[in-house]
RNA sequence: GUCCCCGUAGCUCAGUUGGAUAGAGCGCUGGUUUCCUAAACCGGAGGUCGCAGGUUCGAAUCCUGCCGGGGACGCCA
C-alpha cells in the first residue's frame, strides 16, 4: 500500500484500537468502517452486526460494550471527541482539529502530486482512444472518446503506470480509393488549399461527395422497392429511368476507387505518398483541437500501420488451425460446444478474400502485446461496438493468447445535443454536422459574453484564456459528470450554470481559494495550529480531501472519470459551504487565519489536481 | 429470437464489494452582500428507488421472472 492511500495517522491509530477491542483483524475493521448517514452523527461508524456473531450477543449490546470498551482506552484519548452507540452501530466522533492536524501535512507535503501514487511502477497500460476514421466526420462522438481516453491516461499515470495513449486512426480500406478519385476530381490549386486548412474535415468531404450519387442510387432503389407504398405506373417508370441513368455512373466510380485501393495496397509510390500527406495533414489539424483538450498521443499508428502484419498473421493462424473456413470466409470459430444458441464466428478474410478491420484489430492487439506488453489494453470506443470487441477478446483467447483477459472494452453511451427544444443526434442523416472546433469555439463565445458580465475589468488577454479553459471546460466536465454508460444530451446552457453540478462551478470554487491566497500575498505560514480546524464546515472540507486518493483509484479501476468529477462537485460545495460562513484574512485570531490559510492552500492544490486528471483548466481568477 | 446497457424527485443524475431516516443539481419557492469574487451560500416543497417474487438480522444495491426505453447480433467500421 502506497502512502497516499494509507489512511490518515489519526484514522490509522483509531483503526488499531477498535481491530484491538473488537478482536478482529485491522483490514477487516477498516472495511467495516463508513461514514454515518448523516453528519452531524459522527465522523466514523462502525456496524456491529457481523462483530455480534462473534461475539455471541446482540448488535445493539455490542455497540454499547465496545463503546465502553474504547472509552477507556487511554489511545484514544486525544482522538475520538465522543462514542455514540446508535442501535447496532457505534458512532465515532473524532476530535476534528487533530484530524485537520493529521490530514493536511500529508496534501501539503505531496502538493501537486497528492492523490497519486507509484502503484503502477513497471506495469504498461495501452488505451486505445479517439481513433477517428477519415471518411466520417469527427464529431461529438469523437469528442466522447478522446476526453474519457485522455482521462484514463492521466488518472493511470498519476498512479505511476507507464501509459501508451493510441489514436487508431481508421486510415485503410475501400473509402481511401473514394478520397483518390475525388481528389484528382478536384481542382489542384483548390484541393491543396482545403486540404490544409481542414484535413479530415475536407476528407470527409471529398468522400461524401464523391458518394453522393451512390447514395442517391440506394435511396431510390429502397423507394422502389418499398412494399408498403403503391407507386403508381407512371412514378415507378420515372424511378426505374433514374436509377437505369445511374447505375452505370456508380458502379465505375466504385470500379476506379476499388483500383486506385488496390494500387495503394500494392504499394503505388505516388498514391502512397498522397495518402502519407493526407494521414499526416490530417493529423496535424486534428491536432488543433486535440491541443484544447490538453490531448497527446504516444502512437497513432492507424490501420494502415498494421497492413503489413496481415498476411503473416493469418498464415501463422491458419498453420495454426484456429483460423478455418467457412461459408467461404476465413473465421475463427467462438461458437461454445455446449450453448443454446451457436455464437457467429469471429470473421478475419472475408469470402472475397479482402481483410476487414477485425483482422487489423487482431493485428493490433498482438502488435500491442509485443511492443508494450502491457498489463491492460483498453479500447474507448462506443457502447455500440461492445459485440465486436467481446467477439475480438474471444478470439484471442482461441488464438492461444493468455493476454486476451486483459483487453477491455471501455464503453460509453452516445451524446446529442440540445438546441433550443430540439435534441439533435449527432450523426443526422443529411443534416449538418457540427465540427469539433466549432463547438468548442460556440461554448467559449458563450462564456466570453459572461466573463464579459461579470469580471469586466479583467485584461482582455485574461478574459480570453478564462473563456477558453472554462469554455473547453464546460463541454469536458458535462461529459465525464455522469456514468460513462449514461446517454447524454449536451446542454449548451446547463453546462455553463456556475450553480449547477458543472466544471465552472468547480472552476469558480478554485478561483475562490487562489483569491484568498493572492489578497492574503505572503507565503502560507509552514506551521500553523491546524488543530485549530475543528469547527464542522472546516472538517468536512479535510475529510473531503482525505478522500481524493482513494477517488481517484476507484476511478481508474472503474475506468470512470465521472468518480472524479462527482467528488469534486461535493467537495467544492463544502468549501463554498466554509467559505461562506467563516472568515480567512479577518480569522478570529491570527494563529486562526494561518490555519485557515493552510486549508484554502489544500483545497486549491487538490482542486487543481482533480481538474487536471480530467483534462479541465484551473485558472485562478475568473 | 439471443445477448448487452439503462429504468431512483417534474427534469438531469449520484448512491450498486448488501447496512441506520435514499442524496445532489436544475426548475419552483423563501431568505443571505457595511464581510476574502453573489459565477456563491442557507431554508422549504417534491420519492410505491419500473413491477412481482426470492435470499438475508438488514435490499435502490444480490438472484429469478416480467414490463418499459436504447443498442448489437456472419462477411460495414
Amino acid at each position: 500500500m502506497s502512502i497516499a492511500t494509507e489512511p490518515n495517522p489519526l484514522l490509522k491509530a483509531l483503526i488499531a484500537r477498535l481491530a484491538a477491542a473488537a478482536k478482529l483483524p485491522q483490514e477487516q475493521v477498516a472495511g467495516l468502517l463508513r461514514p454515518p448517514p448523516k453528519p452531524d452523527m459522527g465522523d466514523y461508524a462502525i456496524p456491529c452486526h457481523a462483530l455480534a456473531k462473534a461475539r455471541g450477543a446482540k448488535p445493539d449490546q455490542v455497540a454499547i460494550d465496545l463503546a465502553a470498551e474504547l472509552a477507556l482506552d487511554p489511545a484514544l484519548k486525544d482522538i475520538v471527541a465522543a462514542l455514540e452507540p446508535a442501535g447496532a452501530f457505534l458512532n465515532v466522533r473524532v476530535n476534528g482539529g487533530a484530524l485537520c492536524a493529521a490530514i493536511l501535512p500529508r496534501i501539503a507535503a505531496a502538493g501537486a502530486a497528492y492523490g497519486g501514487g507509484a502503484e503502477g511502477a513497471g506495469q504498461t497500460v495501452v488505451v486505445d482512444y479517439s481513433s477517428p476514421n477519415i471518411a466520417k466526420p469527427f464529431h461529438t462522438g469523437h469528442l466522447m472518446t478522446t476526453v474519457l481516453g485522455a482521462s484514463l491516461v492521466r488518472i493511470y499515470r498519476a498512479l505511476g503506470y507507464r501509459v501508451v495513449g493510441v489514436n487508431h486512426l481508421g486510415d485503410w480500406g475501400t473509402q481511401c480509393g473514394y478520397q483518390f478519385l475525388a481528389w484528382q476530381r478536384a481542382d489542384p490549386q483548390e484541393r491543396e488549399k482545403q486540404l490544409a486548412a481542414r484535413g479530415i474535415d475536407y476528407l470527409v468531404d471529398l468522400y461524401v461527395g464523391i458518394n453522393a450519387p451512390a447514395k442517391e442510387l440506394a435511396e431510390l432503389k429502397e423507394k422502389l422497392l418499398d412494399k408498403n407504398v403503391a407507386l403508381q405506373p407512371d412514378c415507378r417508370k420515372e424511378l426505374e429511368t433514374a436509377i437505369a441513368a445511374l447505375e452505370p455512373q456508380v458502379a465505375e466510380t466504385d470500379r476506379r476507387a476499388r483500383e486506385l485501393f488496390k494500387q495503394l495496397e500494392d504499394g503505388d509510390a505516388e498514391l502512397r505518398a498522397l495518402w502519407e500527406r493526407m494521414r499526416v495533414r490530417t493529423l496535424e489539424v486534428l491536432q488543433l483541437s486535440y491541443d484544447r483538450l490538453g490531448v497527446k498521443f504516444e502512437s497513432t499508428d492507424g490501420e494502415g500501420f498494421f497492413e503489413p502484419f496481415l498476411k503473416p498473421m493469418i498464415a501463422e493462424l491458419k498453420q495454426k488451425g484456429v483460423l478455418v473456413q467457412s461459408e467461404g470466409a476465413w473465421v475463427i470459430e467462438l461458437a461454445e460446444p455446449g450453448a443454446k444458441k451457436k455464437a457467429p464466428p469471429f470473421i478475419v478474410v472475408k469470402s472475397d478474400g479482402a481483410t476487414k478491420y477485425e483482422t487489423r484489430d487482431l493485428a493490433a492487439a498482438i502488435y500491442r502485446k509485443q511492443t508494450y506488453d502491457f498489463a491492460q489494453n483498453l479500447y474507448v470506443v462506443d457502447v455500440r461496438q461492445g459485440f465486436h470487441f467481446s467477439g475480438l477478446f474471444k478470439a484471442l483467447e482461441k488464438c492461444g493468447y493468455p493476454w486476451a483477459k486483459d483487453c477491455r472494452h471501455v464503453s460509453y453511451g452516445l451524446m446529442q445535443i440540445k438546441e433550443g427544444d430540439a435534441t439533435l443526434p449527432m450523426t443526422t442523416r443529411g443534416g449538418r454536422m457540427i465540427p469539433l472546433s466549432e463547438l468548442l469555439d460556440r461554448m467559449v463565445g458563450i462564456v466570453r459574453g459572461i466573463v464579459d458580465e461579470k469580471n469586466p475589468t479583467l485584461p482582455s488577454e485574461r478574459k480570453a484564456a478564462v473563456a477558453e479553459a472554462v469554455g473547453v471546460g464546460a463541454i469536458v466536465f458535462w461529459i465525464q459528470a455522469r456514468r460513462r454508460n449514461s446517454n447524454i444530451v449536451f446542454d449548451w446552457k446547463e453546462a455553463t450554470n456556475p450553480d449547477g453540478d458543472t466544471g465552472p462551478y468547480v472552476q469558480y470554487t478554485h478561483a475562490r481559494a487562489c483569491s484568498i491566497l493572492r489578497k492574503h500575498g505572503a507565503s502560507i505560514p509552514p506551521n500553523a495550529q491546524l488543530a485549530l480546524l475543528a469547527a464542522p464546515a472546516e472538517v468536512q472540507v479535510v475529510k473531503a480531501l482525505d478522500e481524493f486518493p482513494r477517488v481517484v483509484r476507484d476511478a481508474a479501476r472503474e475506468y470512470e472519470p465521472s468518480m472524479l468529477a462527482t467528488w469534486l462537485v461535493q467537495t467544492s460545495r463544502l468549501f463554498n459551504d466554509f467559505y461562506n460562513s467563516h472568515q480567512v484574512l479577518k480569522a478570529e485570531s491570527e494563529a486562526l487565519r494561518d490555519a485557515r490559510l493552510a486549508l484554502v492552500d489544500a483545497v486549491r492544490t487538490v482542486l487543481a489536481r482533480g481538474l487536471a486528471l480530467l483534462g479541465l483548466g484551473a485558472p485562478e481568477e475568473m
